[in-house]
DNA sequence: CTTTTTCTACGGGTTTACCCGTATATTTTA
DNA sequence: TAAAATATACGGGTAAACCCGTAGAAAAAG
């Protein structure tokens, strides 16, 4: 980013009412940002595909997929181009997701002004870039009253070794037990799980980090 | 948290040589903390459930658990004790995991003293406490040279419906398609993943937020 | 030291997943 | 418009998962 060029900012909204109200602000901004605005995310991707983005604001509700995908998308393109997500989507685990996906920083729509350009700001300096209220809400961890069953040693392997795609078989080969053993721990977890069978209980296990 | 009442400070770490350096540390800071240390978990755990504490300093990799899961359980039991991992961990999902977890902050071991009692105090005044080196690698995405496949929107919808425990039977009727197809779909999705079995793919696509 | 949990193991039966090849109509992309 | 990808569908066969009840030995917890 040279400092005779200016800042070129791409904006991804399908509200033509909030994509014109950001426009109007950065357009404000003394001209120090030359804007490009989409109400698709493939648009964008094509234009970044053939064009220098310094940085993107993304909506992560938008009608021709997600946010989250098009910033993994973006980051892969452009490895340089810093993205934040703007959304009403409150979710903590979006919020993180986003950044997991290579997300610069997230801000809220309900941000004021201010707050909307210095995030855009930080995020060109290369800091991390959240909204008050963001980073609030990722301090605040709420704890599901979904209680996981916890498992044992064994069972513990068993899963894993079934999430790897290994048989029963296989499991009782590599633990040195019988087959019947761990098809006992299979119906034990299935149980515990209160699962209808092994796929939805590897899903939940997944996104539950317990394996 | 009172004027007239010293900070208490837990610290977890199972290298005693990295527990006496953080004790002097706090120690020296003109007796504002009051610490207590801990090689175990469990036992950190145990003393959380007694007392009042302030900001727990935790190592990541503890031979009787994993710090994730000490966070997650830290602040299931006292929601207002802020965790601050510290660990030569240096992986990005480690440290997404850590605060999804409910982590106030993360600090590498790395670190100078001063940035390590910087990041306590401002994880007291509630804020995310990140070691510059850590928010540098949270803005640091690498994307796995794992190409994965992607999806139609039929093979999404049949993916979904596994993980969520349907059969092909019950998937059919609800996509108003023919077992077959189902079944002809589940097969596409195993090549295209090159998966041994369907609790492969699900691990996959679930670990990938593919679903 | 007793009680509970965990790990181990058996038999028999039903359902489901997975593998193979094939094939046509529709939709998307080049 | 031609080629490629997608969604649909059939038949036959094997392997694996899942369900039911049961139960002893070892380890952990009280």
């Amino acid at each position: 980013m040279f400092d005779n060029e200016k800042i070129t900012l791409a904006i991804v909204d399908d509200h033509p009412m909030i994509l014109e109200g950001l426009k109007s602000l950065f357009q404000a901004e003394g001209s120090r940002y030359q804007l490009f605005c989409f109400t698709k995310g493939e648009a964008m991707l094509d234009f970044i595909q053939e064009n220098r983005v310094d940085v993107v604001l993304l909506d992560i509700v938008l009608n021709d997929g997600s946010g989250l995908d098009f910033c993994k998308a973006i980051k892969q393109k452009s490895i340089h181009t810093h993205v934040l997500g703007i959304s009403n989507q409150e979710e903590r685990s979006i919020i993180f997701r986003f950044l997991e996906n290579g997300g610069s920083g997230y801000i809220l729509k309900n941000a004021d002004a201010m707050e909307i350009v210095s995030c855009v700001e930080k995020a060109l300096v290369g800091e991390l870039a959240l909204s008050k209220k963001v980073s609030e809400i990722m301090l605040s961890p709420v704890f599901a009253p979904v209680e996981l069953p916890r498992l044992t040693k064994r069972e513990k392997q068993v899963l894993e070794a079934i999430s790897n795609g290994m048989t029963s078989a296989e499991i009782a080969e590599q633990l040195f037990i019988s087959v019947i053993t761990v098809e006992t721990h299979r119906r034990n977890l299935l149980q515990k799980f209160k699962a209808k069978n092994m796929f939805e209980l590897i899903k939940i296990a997944t996104t539950n980090k317990l394996i």
